[in-house]
Order: structure tokens, then C-alpha cells, then sequence
DNA sequence: GTCATCATGTAAGCCGTTACATGATTGC
DNA sequence: GCAATCATGTAACGGCTTACATGATGAC
């Protein structure tokens, strides 16, 4: 899960550890005590497996579209040393010191998209969690997504209907049952939601900027496709 | 966290592992998939330190001096686990041997009190399981119990909403931080609700009214209260 | 006599945490 | 120079899962 968010913000831009972390906070709401302890590990990891490389920090927003070809040379450390030769002195304005930013790799964008469409985790967070990356996902992809997550839905309600109103409970314990029961027809109908407004972005398609945002695709960071807020 | 359910379990009826996990699927419908490998464990270890004792199944005939024997009326549940426990005993010898039903002990009915009031986790399982078990606090407990979740929700709602109109999501990430803030209001409503009941009940406290520990205890009296539980 | 269910337990491992250790940079 | 912040990492541990191993009981 934390692989499939590091991965989904690195396909946005390249970023150092400290700041994947912010973006956690400050983007996806939900997953907010990541900490550094796993962080860490997790770009290590990634790093071993050829999903991620450490890059030399760019010049600040300089970067275009396809930012240089990232040929994959095994030399990483000649350029983390030619990175920290550099660190400490001149380089224009704040060169700022020994922060190791990533980059995600093509196969990295493979895994992510792995990740992103797997059935893995059936639980609330990792739904959330894709669907915050669901722009990623082809239309396709994104239905199934949520059609999976329905059914789970449903499921978990028969489950907690069940002991609603099938147990003796005490005031406090049933307040609670249904409480979550409540929130679960909340989630289904907000699934429900994003399944009608999925078949009618299908509909209004004919127009340019592709929903898809294929995932494959180099990483620029001008993703912001000017497609609107609301219709959700 | 798993400790506080069983012990909250085991505080109201004597039950073996397997059962133990159907009632935490049953009463708590949120706590479900606690899986045998911790639940046996977790009995373990609650057996070595002392909060519980394995209690052979009930000799029919000749139930112990110690505990009130299982009064004729009470909660439904306890009564069929009573019967359950003792139906294959009562032909003769064959004791259905190889479950292993626990009680609480004094000591553990403490560990309860103190995991119960206790401040730590501050996720919505462990108030869930807390709240759901509230009629084991005292009212002002209870109350704080409440209060501090609410703080907690409330705080967390700004660090969402802060996402939310702070940065440039995309219609996917927007959608999933703002169900997520709709989600923290509406818990926090609800637990606004349930303060005021805690207040309305404590002004109506001599009505025969169902107090809190009525509730669950059959006809007013508790199963085998001889010692202790009272107080919590 | 064998199958489904009830019942207990162990081992390995995942995925995250906290706590600790280290060091660079910035601002006063 | 000192503290606060930025930044990276390691180690130990926690809690829960899966998978596995074992065995009793009741039904047909």
C-alpha cells in the first residue's frame, strides 16, 4: 500500500522522502501517519527493485514534459557523488544539500500500475487510495474498481445488518453497529455516484484531453488537465 | 486492542476461542476479521499473566460452589452458551473435551477497566470497540471518552480540509478527500448526539428507565456478579 | 468410514510503528 | 554558536495475517 502511494506521487513528479511525506499528508488526507521509519525502507526497496532511481534534484520547475531520458546506467552512485560534489557550493541559488529525490522508471510505472489495478486489500484505505490514483486507470479499470468495492460494500452491510438487529445489544454497542451500517450506505451511494458519473464521462468523450491519462506515459508535470471539479 | 474485546466479551459470559471470534463478528461488526491465529495467542498470554482462567466446561450435575451457578434467567446469549457448554457433557463423561472456555478474573476484569479507560489509540476501531463497551464505564468516563474523540475529529477535520481547498487536486483525489471530510462531520454529529444522551441520561438517572447496565443484563441482575463487575 | 464442522494451536512473515542516531542548512 | 528545521537512515518491536498441523465430534 505505501509502494502504490509512493509510486502514484513519483508518477506526478520526482521527490525526495521528506516531501513524499508531506504530499501524503497534505494530498491524500486519509493516509496521513506515514512515517519516515517507513518511508525510508519503502524507497529503498523500491529503489533495489528497479522502480525508482535516485536522481540528481532538476532546476527547480525547470523541467519539461519528458525531463531528460533517464537512460538507465548503473552508475548511480557516480552520479550521487557528482551530486554531493556539487552539493555545498555553488550551484545557483539553494542547492540544498544531501536529499536523494526519486524518479520512477518505467518499469516502476509498470508496478504502479500493477498496484493501482490489483485486487489486493479490500478494505477502505486501499480503495481510497486507488481512487485518489484513478485518473491513472483506464475508464474500464476505474468501473471495476468501483464495482468491486460495491460489492464488497454490500456484502459488509448484509454482515452488520445482521448483528443489528439479531443480537441483545446494549445501547451503546448497537449505536455503534449502526452507526457503521449507516456509513456503509453512505459509501455505496457514493460509489453509486461515481459509477454514474463514470458511464457519463464515458458518454461526453468525443472531446480531447484523454480521461485515461495513460500510465505508461513519460511523467510531466503539467497533468492538470483543466477538467472540472464538479460532476462527481 | 484485540485484549480489550475479549476481555469485554469474556466480562459478560465464559467462552472458548472459537467463539469468541463468531461474537466479535456478531456484536462488534466492524471487528471482523480476527483471525484464530490471533485470537489463541491472545488468550494465551491473558492466561499467563492472569486476566483469565481456563474453566473446565460445567459440570452439569454438580456445578461449582465458587461462581453462582448460571441463574435461571439472564441474557439470551449466555444462557445458549451455557447450554451449548453443557450439552455434551450432560449424557455422560464425553465432556467435548478439547474446547478450552475461559473466564475473566478479578485482575483481568482491571486490565479491562484500565484498557477501557485508557487513552491509548486514537483510531476509529479502537473508539468503536471502546464505546461499544461503554456500559462498563462510569458516566464521566464515558463522557470523557466521547470528548476526546470529538477533539480528535475535530482536529483531524482541519488537517483534511486543508487538503481539500488547499492544493490542486484532481477530480479522483478531491473526491475521495472531501467524503472523507463528510465522513469525519458526520461522525462528529454523532458522537455531538451521544454526548447529549449521556447528559440527558445522567439528568434522568432516577427513572427505571434502561440505565446502561440494565441493558444486557437480562432482568436486572447480573450472571455470576457475586464478585466484582459492579464497580467498573 | 469419511466428510464437514468445530476446535486449538504454531510459525513465518508483512507492514507498519516508535525510538534512536546522524548530519546539513538556515536564521538569529 | 545554537536552535530549529530539513533530511536520511537503522533497529527493535508490535499486532495482525496467512498457512500449516492436529485432532475431536457428529452426520450420513
Amino acid at each position: 500500500m505505501l509502494d502504490l502511494a509512493i509510486l502514484g506521487l513519483l508518477a506526478d513528479e520526482d521527490l525526495h522522502g521528506y516531501e513524499i511525506r508531506k504530499q501524503l499528508r497534505a494530498r491524500l488526507g486519509f493516509l496521513v501517519n506515514v512515517s519516515f521509519g517507513s518511508i525510508y525502507p519503502a524507497l529503498s526497496r523500491l529503489e533495489a527493485t528497479g522502480a525508482v532511481v535516485a536522481v540528481e534534484p532538476p532546476d527547480p520547475e525547470a523541467l519539461g514534459p519528458a525531463p531528460p531520458p533517464v537512460p538507465p546506467t548503473g552508475s548511480l552512485s557516480g552520479e550521487w557523488a557528482a551530486f554531493r560534489a556539487r552539493r555545498h557550493g555553488v550551484g545557483r541559488g539553494r542547492a540544498r544539500r544531501s536529499r536523494k529525490v526519486y524518479r520512477i522508471t518505467p518499469s516502476g510505472l509498470e508496478l504502479f500500475a500493477e498496484l493501482l489495478a490489483g485486487a489486493g486489500g479490500d478494505d477502505a484505505r486501499s480503495f481510497g487510495l486507488r481512487l485518489a490514483f484513478a485518473r491513472h486507470l483506464p475508464p474500464q479499470a476505474r468501473l471495476s474498481l468501483l464495482q468491486r468495492r460495491r460489492a464488497q460494500l454490500v456484502e459488509r452491510l448484509a454482515e452488520v445488518r445482521r448483528a443489528v438487529d439479531g443480537d441483545d445489544l446494549d445501547r451503546y454497542a448497537r449505536t455503534v453497529v449502526e452507526h457503521t451500517a449507516e456509513g456503509i450506505e453512505r459509501d455505496i451511494g457514493w460509489v453509486d455516484r461515481l459509477m454514474e458519473g463514470e458511464t457519463h464521462v464515458e458518454q461526453s468523450k468525443k472531446g480531447p484531453a484523454a480521461t485515461p491519462e495513460r500510465v505508461a506515459a513519460g511523467h510531466g508535470r503539467d497533468r492538470r488537465t483543466s477538467q472540472g471539479r464538479r460532476s462527481l
